[in-house]
DNA sequence: TCGAACCTTGACGTTCACGTCAAGGTTAGG
DNA sequence: CCTAACCTTGACGTGAACGTCAAGGTTCGA
C-alpha cells in the first residue's frame, strides 16, 4: 500500500477547498469497485473524468459522488447498468443545473432550474418506489404464508400437546 | 395458436380437482417466461416437473407458483438466480413439510414441521427486507435532495417573482 | 395410421459485466 | 535523469442467463 505521499498538499487558496483530483486506483478503493469497473463504466457513458496531461483520468468530488451512486443502484438495487443509464442520467443533469444555477441571478431562471431539478428527482423516485413497492408485495405475500403456519402452531397449542421445543416466535424485526 | 383442444376435460373424479398438468409452453406462456428460461430454471435446479411416459415435462400448479416466485425474485427484486436459488430452497422445504404435516397425526410432529416452516419463511422476509431496507434509504437520499430542491423555490417564491410556471409541488404519492 | 404441432436433448451463439494479461506511456521521489 | 509505481489502450477470457438452431422423439385429432 504505498500511496504516494500526497504531493499538493492542499495550497489552501481560499474558497475553493477542491481537494485534488483521485486517480483512478483511489478511486476504486474509496468507493469499493476495481479500475476495471470504474473504467466499463466510463466506457458505457455512465460518466466522464476529466484527464490529465498524460492522459491520466482525474476523478472530483462529484465523480465519487455518482460511482457511490452506481454501485449503490447495482448492489443494493439490483438495477441494470442499462437502468443505471437512466438514472444517472437525471443525476448528470441535475450537476449541470447546479452549474446554471450559479451562474445566473435571475430569480425566475433559478426558479426553474429548481424546478427542473425536482422533476427529475421525482422521477428517480419514483422508479425506486416501483422496485420496492414489488418488494414489498413480495414480503406481504411471506408474511401471509408465516401467519398462516404460526395459526396451525397456535392450534395445536391450544389443544394442548406441549412439546419442549422453544422457538422464537416473533416476526423477523417487525419492519418492512 | 392452435392451443390443442383440451382433451381429458375434467373428468370430475369428485375431491381432488387436479387441474391436469401444463407443457412446457403453456406454462411459459402462463408465466411469462420462454421455455429456454423454464428449462434453465430446471437445469440450475430451481424446480423439478414431473414427466410423462414420453419423457415430457408435466407441470402442476405448485410448480406454476414456484415458476412465478422465481420470476418475481428476478424482476421484481432483481435477485440472481444463484441467491434465488437460496429462497426457492426455502420455498422447496416448505412443500416438503406440507406433505409431511399431512402425512402425521402427532401434533408434536405437526408443530415441529409448522415450526420449521415459519423459521424457513422468516430467514426469506429477512433477505427481501435486507434489500428494501437499503432501497428504502436510496429514495430518502433522493427525497433528500428534493427537499433541498423544494426550498430554494420556496426561498425565490417567498422573496417574490411569481412566474406563471406551474408545476406539481407535491412528491410523488408520498408512499414508502 | 398419419401428420401437424408439440416435445426432447445437445450444442453453439450472444449479451452483460466485468477479469486478466500484454505492451507501452506517465509521474514524481531520490 | 532514473526508476518504481502508477496509468493508458487494446484485446481476449469468463460466468451468468439465456437465444437459437439442429436432429430426432411424442401426442393426438382426423
Amino acid at each position: 500500500m504505498t500511496t504516494r505521499p500526497t504531493t499538493t498538499a492542499a495550497p489552501a487558496t481560499g474558497s475553493a477547498p477542491q481537494p485534488r483530483p483521485l486517480r483512478i486506483q483511489e478511486v476504486a478503493a474509496e468507493v469499493g469497485l476495481t479500475t476495471r469497473s470504474v473504467r466499463y463504466y466510463e466506457e458505457v457513458g455512465l460518466l466522464a473524468p476529466a484527464r490529465s496531461g498524460g492522459d491520466y483520468r482525474l476523478y472530483d468530488a462529484e465523480d465519487l459522488e455518482r460511482l457511490r451512486f452506481i454501485k449503490a443502484l447495482r448492489d443494493d438495487a439490483g438495477f441494470s447498468l442499462a437502468e443505471i443509464g437512466q438514472l444517472v442520467e437525471d443525476e448528470a443533469a441535475r450537476a449541470r443545473n447546479k452549474a446554471r444555477f450559479k451562474a445566473t441571478d435571475d430569480p425566475a431562471e433559478r426558479r426553474a432550474i429548481a424546478l427542473d431539478g425536482i422533476a427529475r428527482v421525482d422521477r428517480q423516485i419514483e422508479t425506486l418506489r416501483a422496485k420496492m413497492a414489488r418488494l414489498r408485495t413480495m414480503i406481504g405475500e411471506a408474511r401471509a404464508r408465516r401467519e398462516k403456519l404460526a395459526s396451525r402452531v397456535e392450534m395445536i397449542d391450544g389443544g394442548e400437546v406441549r412439546t419442549h421445543v422453544h422457538v422464537d416466535r416473533r416476526p423477523p424485526t417487525s419492519n418492512a
